[in-house]
DNA sequence: GTTGCATGGTGCAAAGATGCACTACATGGA
DNA sequence: TCCATGTAGTGCATCTTTGCACCATGCAAC
């Protein structure tokens, strides 16, 4: 009678429709930021290519700018992160849980990337607003990081370790792009996305097992 | 400054929300109609596929029926259809305006003739619903149109136009069905989909060629 | 038959999307 | 300088979608 057993597999209609939205109004944000220029396209437009109201957007994200980098509205702020904090992994995994999570949020896992970097890279504005948010989001993980080994705030392993996941996770972005740049890798269909993904994975995870081996020695210090 | 000058085409978000809805409900039902049967499947599965709620397909369509034969909750009752009335065209060509209308609002001009047909035939409760419908239709199409040529209600010519048109209405269908069964056509894209109803409308209107010379000798003596 | 279960269909209150009016600001003439 | 215009962003009332509880029906197991 039913043909179909998995039927609910991402829970209600609202969630899958956020999402959706979310995810049309970054992507489409990125295309016409590559092929107008930031200043090139207005609110109105994107709202409309994405299907939404120009006040729907506006309830999705900030401003324009944070629909390029995919920062949305109803992100979980970084120092509220409690799934980080009582993850039962060890920390270098949970960092890399958190980054790669992190990346899910902003659509920036495959072939993103690279188009991300451009549009950092040719847009100031862009540029600025995500130093601004990864200062912020350096501090926030220190203190992150010091609540879940029981830690004091400010205490220096949670500062160096916050940035050093920053210097592993610029790597891993760099790295990935010039590889890619490196190798031709014709993608045709969306079909390669999920092969790119893979890859990016595979660099961001190379890159995370060094902090195993440099985090490892103080962790087992901590809160065990 | 502004790279596009057509920004608004169809109006607002919440009417091309509604459109696209409407379409996706309409096109999965058939779809899913055609691989599993009508009880091959549920409304929920549908509305899943849809990309919404299964409480919001029942705002969209009564029954399950009537989204496989395109009846919308928001259709305007034909015998409330002013457009028709009211239209300063001649007498076949508003009706044939009114029947294409029809079509578009059921989404069966293009090829989805051929399929919704093929559905009629495979499922005797859509065929019972439709010639319900269409019984329907030819009530209230003789009542409207002797509003538009002010004769009176149930005048004898009414209703032979009412029972004409659907005549034509039928013929156009099996005969643009017999025409694409005849010569391959072999669509690959949607990009055929185009041509399709163009072909469709042509063998549409060469029929209603017809009514223009049995009605005119009548016509130019009412209202006129 | 009757008990359970899957599904169709509906009422209702909460959550989300939309339209609209409004402010703020930047830019480019007169 | 001052004004007009275009666009970003927000407050608010209204409309739409959604989740959930609920009933009716048909069908299979017992």
């Amino acid at each position: 009678m039913h043909y179909m057993e998995n039927s609910a597999s991402t829970g209600g209609a609202r969630e899958r429709r956020k999402e959706a939205t979310y995810a049309a109004l970054i992507d489409h944000a990125r295309r016409l930021t590559a092929e107008h220029g930031l200043a090139g396209f207005t609110v109105e437009e994107l709202a409309e290519a994405a299907g939404v109201s120009r006040r729907t957007f506006f309830n999705y994200f900030q401003t324009k700018d944070d629909a390029v980098l995919g920062i949305r509205v109803d992100d979980v702020p970084l120092d509220a992160d409690t799934v980080f904090v009582d993850s039962p992994e060890p920390l270098p995994t949970a960092l890399k849980d958190l980054f790669l999570r992190l990346l899910t949020s902003t659509r920036t896992l495959g072939h993103d990337v690279a188009v991300f970097m451009e549009l950092l890279h040719s847009e100031t504005a862009l540029m600025k607003r995500m130093m601004q948010i990864n200062e912020q989001r350096r501090r926030d993980l220190a203190a992150l990081i010091a609540r879940r080994e029981g830690l004091a705030a400010g205490d220096p392993f949670a500062l160096a370790a916050a940035g050093f996941v920053g210097h592993l996770a610029m790597t891993s972005m760099h790295e990935f792009v010039d590889e890619e740049h490196a190798s031709p890798h014709d993608d045709e269909a969306e079909q390669a996305e999920e092969a790119t993904r893979a890859r990016f994975t595979r660099i961001v995870e190379a890159n995370f097992a060094h902090a195993e081996r440099l985090f490892s020695p103080t962790t087992t210090n901590a809160k065990d």
